[in-house]
DNA sequence: GTCTATACACTGATAGAC
DNA sequence: GTCTATCAGTGTATAGAC
């Protein structure tokens, strides 16, 4: 089908190039972190050669850096649940429902998220003191109002923040523990199903909504 | 007091030599990873020639293998909180508590086991097959007793688990970004009760009992 | 635009003087 | 037991042929 498509344009050659780049670089940076990934390795994972990966992306730290803004835009995007809801049970229902999501489909741009913050985000400080910050700031006060018009239980919304951010990302950035706990295998469509209602539960109820 | 005081022994100069290269080490690889960890940057931080490394610790692997199962040490003392109980008000309270304590004092611990698991534990994959399975079935049964004596809602054991360990080692693996929240300033002893408090009320509630 | 060959720096580990 | 000097191996990045 070669005659019937239009050539490529060079700038769709780059972008899709770069695309296979990445996903290799996520992997790898996931895998094996910033020191231990090497740019050998995932050239090989990317099927191309070493060389062609420095003409993409000038240093390995941009192209790191490139992998962790992708997640970080995936996280952002999901935030969308929280804001268009009324109420609490809706609103952290959905954003804890999409976060699961985001960790079943993006385990391996969790993890380089956790290790790029664990490593005191050497990279990407500047998006923690301000994006993240204006976030934080934005849904606790959602979360305080739901708290002010009694339609939740009066708790700590910056550490209600934190436990969803935790609990729901552990799923990614522990997923190799958890598959060793459930027998060497990935959950099934099943478990990860019930591993959703079992956060809902627990963290709706401990806001104070019973099921 | 040199002469008051038993010349020490080999043994114990040893001893003393190690844990001064463990701590060291036990912040490199936290900060730097593995792979970004150099054995120079670990002497240098224990104030010792690099040579001296070898010579107390083989390889770079045998010293970061120590690392690890300390932590993984410290947090099955804390398990005691646990089976000492005999209702999960006090059990999982004391266990919050006692894991929040382990991610206020070894933070570096806790992100060199974090990162372990998140490369798909290389070294310490024996220990999550053998010690923490079975730690995990027998908590597994603890809780589902609860349940079945009616003296906590039926939530999934397992994934109650998941959320204690995650909430809680949160505080020390995400460390950074929480006290980017914090305005740049680690939490004070003050918002560190808070923050225990807020896990144990969420979670206690979460599971049916209102406080 | 793409890849081969290579420069240059740095790492883990060790030999050997003290 | 301890440290200086050094080696072999590997990493990022680039120069230059095609």
């Amino acid at each position: 089908m070669e005659d019937s498509a239009r050539p490529l344009t060079k700038k769709e050659i780059r972008r899709a190039r770069e695309r296979v780049i990445l996903e290799a670089a996520e992997k790898v940076f996931a895998e094996a972190g910033f020191g231990g990934a090497t740019m050998q390795l995932i050239a090989d994972m990317a099927g191309l050669p070493k060389a062609s990966l420095h003409y993409y992306f000038p240093t390995k730290e941009a192209l790191y850096r490139r992998v962790v803004q992708r997640i970080f835009d995936i996280w952002l995007e999901a935030a969308g649940s929280f804001d268009e809801a009324d109420g609490p049970a809706e609103g952290i229902g959905a954003y804890i429902d999409a976060k699961m999501e985001i960790s079943r489909r993006h385990r391996d741009g969790s993890k380089v998220w956790a290790a790029e913050v664990m490593h005191r985000a050497p990279v990407i400080q500047d998006y923690l003191e301000t994006t993240l910050a204006e976030w934080t700031e934005g849904r606790m006060s959602v979360i305080q109002r739901w708290i002010d018009e009694g339609k939740m239980a009066p708790v700590s919304p910056r550490h209600l923040l934190y436990m969803l951010w935790a609990t729901t990302q552990h799923y990614a950035d522990f997923s190799h523990q958890i598959e060793t706990l459930n027998g060497g295998e990935p959950l099934s469509d099943a478990q990860w199903d019930e591993a959703k209602a079992a956060v809902r539960q627990i963290v709706l109820r401990g806001i104070g909504l019973a099921p």
